[in-house]
DNA sequence: GTCATACGCAACCAACGGTTGCAGGAGGTT
DNA sequence: AACCTCCTGCAACCGTTGGTTGCGTATGAC
């Protein structure tokens, strides 16, 4: 069970998935297998460069590969990688959500103590 | 099924999440039950200036919530909008955890088909 | 009243997401 | 071969944002 107290979390990993244009690149890469910065592009409002750039970013944090196919460079995404990413989107939401619910309980304690 | 798979995700509110240091702030305000910009300045390696623009925008998307108290200005965490918050990380995560896992099952069924 | 402290505002800087423009290289057509 | 098309990569530029320093002000404590 892996159980590092302190947050392990990669902030540049973190910040690669926090960018909403990056998220969704990662959406369409997954859904269709794929892609390069242009075809990405079409089915994005910004222009393949921006997109380019974020390729690069995602790339860099080893969350997607690039291999030259022809005369284009296609896309893919490493499962592994965006698997810890998704366990940091998990993990982080889990430690507020304990907080959370441990708030909540004390201030019940204090309510029923206060009522009796 | 091709379309729009991009879940309803709120960009403000996640984009105030995204980044590290409110991230940090937010623990730091569960943990202590509130705090202020000079406060909160003192166990963070940024300014309080730096502390108190980020204050501004988690206090703009609702996160966090700041009553003057003497001649400081205490903040605390808003419980529902950081529940909500976390929903949207879960969300966000099980929808690429859902497509990994389609992924992979797709992967061992031509692996198995292949063997045969 | 004076002093320390916490705040808010403004100017400034670097990094980032985005754009336009352009040069070059791989494939297909004639 | 020459030509045309399309995809890539690089550079310059712009607005926003996270961060800093500096300064004026108000409020609580002595």
């Amino acid at each position: 069970m892996t159980s590092t107290l302190v947050e392990p979390v990669d902030d540049d990993l973190w910040s690669a998935i926090g960018d909403p244009t990056r998220r969704r690149m990662l959406d369409l890469l997954l859904a269709e297998g794929g892609g390069t910065a242009t075809s990405l592009s079409r089915q994005m409002p910004v222009t393949r460069q921006a997109v380019a750039k974020h390729l690069g970013v995602l790339d860099r944090v080893g969350l997607v590969r690039g291999d030259p196919a022809g005369r284009e460079r296609r896309y893919r995404v490493d499962d592994a990688q965006l698997a810890r990413a998704v366990a940091q989107l998990a993990s982080v939401g889990s430690a507020w959500d304990a907080r959370l619910r441990r708030i909540k309980r004390i201030a019940e304690e204090i309510q029923r103590a206060r009522t009796e």
